[in-house]
DNA sequence: TAGACTAGTTACTTAAAAGTAGATTTTTGA
DNA sequence: TCAAAAATCTACTTTTAAGTAACTAGTCTA
């Protein structure tokens, strides 16, 4: 199988280039080159991470990954340790999105219906986007132990995160009384379903429908005054 | 239905007959046996359909199937075609369960709010059943076309019940205003979300988990009389 | 300018699981 | 009681994709 057009000509067995000249490079660039490895090292994760989502995790093999970046797959393994580590990575990486996104939440503060409110963007915002998705899209199942009980621990956290600032508003008074337990998991279901349907260039775009849902889970589908009228 | 043998199906062309006294029985005199297969086929799929949710797709082989089942592997190809048609149906029949319960609030009457709750429950509690966890933990990626897009058609099909309803509750006047694709959205991820996590056993039962959900998809976060106070 | 290190290649091995062929046992109806 | 049809088995082939070995070309530095 010959590569149509690599980026650099593979030679012949045979063919040699006896003077490799090396010049002096002009300005002294050791982290230059860690930087490089790294973006590659990126391209790699970004590049599955969209595959994966596009494709599913299993659908996707190194080889699709590898021609979509326009390399071998051995290359691959230059970057990571294996199929699995990329997995485990993206899935991280919007993990760590979310974290940190409630930590500027709790950090800009507000009451605890404010930081709701913005923990409940931050979540939306990060579930549309490449790495995020795979948090939604791929299931705790296809993460081989022990990675699979460290993802649970950092999505547990953001769910104590919601959980906590639900009590606190039921505390403030600011939320009707409810289980905190249950209201972060409605909270969290309607918003992770954006992440398994959202594709960019649809109909919405993701801040219109993050800001939709947002809307509809805080005042209720009854809406304000209709209580009675449902008959609950 | 297109069974693979049908029980007095035509033999094939060549097949040993040393004596060929082939008397057509013309009577339909094994109803007993018929249903037997069935049920096998049956426990063929909703074992599968465990196995999918407790250990994703690809990760369950039909080695692993056969073996919960005290079968060898080609047994389980007696019973169905091929590991997509396992998958296939699991989901099929969940969506079945759902529709059909849909139907039957439709037929229950009610205004739309009360229709809009039944099939809430409905979807709640199909959801977390074997078959109905399949439609949530299975990715519509892992499903081959031309089946991928029967299984679309079929979501749609829920999906569009949802919407109507919320436009109709609407146009009632005992929902509030709202663009009926985004809120059926909420409501179908919150819902589905309880599939994603839900086990029996739990702290909860599956009935405790969808009285709660349905009643914070209704009434919101914030509850009555707090709009003014969310800063809205 | 050698030689160590970086980044990449081709061509291979390996493993796992899907699917199949054909023999074998069990059931059933006459 | 017995033969045909149903149901299941053992033992295989095939396919696919992960992962590896071993080589090559460029680049930095002493």
């Amino acid at each position: 199988m010959a590569p149509p057009s690599t980026p650099r000509a593979a030679p012949k067995p045979g063919a040699r280039h006896p003077r490799a000249l090396a010049q002096p490079s002009p300005w002294p660039q050791a982290p230059a080159r860690e930087q490089q490895r790294e973006a590659k090292r990126n391209a790699v994760l970004s590049t599955a991470a969209q595959m994966f989502n596009e494709r599913g995790f299993h659908a996707t093999s190194l080889d699709d990954i590898a021609a979509r970046l326009q390399v071998s797959k051995p290359t691959l393994y230059y970057y990571v340790k294996n199929k699995d580590e990329i997995l485990l990575e993206c899935v991280k990486k919007g993990l760590h999105l979310i974290l940190e996104g409630i930590e500027a939440s709790r950090q800009a503060g507000g009451n605890a219906v404010d930081q709701l409110r913005a923990c409940m963007q931050v979540y939306a915002d990060i579930v549309t986007q490449p790495f995020g998705m795979c948090i939604i899209r791929i299931g705790d199942e296809e993460v081989p132990e022990p990675s699979r009980t460290e993802l649970r621990r950092m999505k547990s956290e953001i769910d104590q995160a919601f959980r906590r600032l639900v009590a606190q508003g039921v505390q403030e008074g600011t939320l009707a009384p409810c289980d905190p337990k249950m209201t972060a998991f409605v909270i969290a279901g309607a918003l992770s379903w954006i992440g398994r349907w959202y594709q960019s260039g649809g109909e919405y775009t993701a801040a219109q429908v993050a800001e939709q849902c947002i809307g509809t889970l805080m005042h209720g589908v009854l809406g304000p005054g209709r209580v009675a009228a449902a008959g609950r």
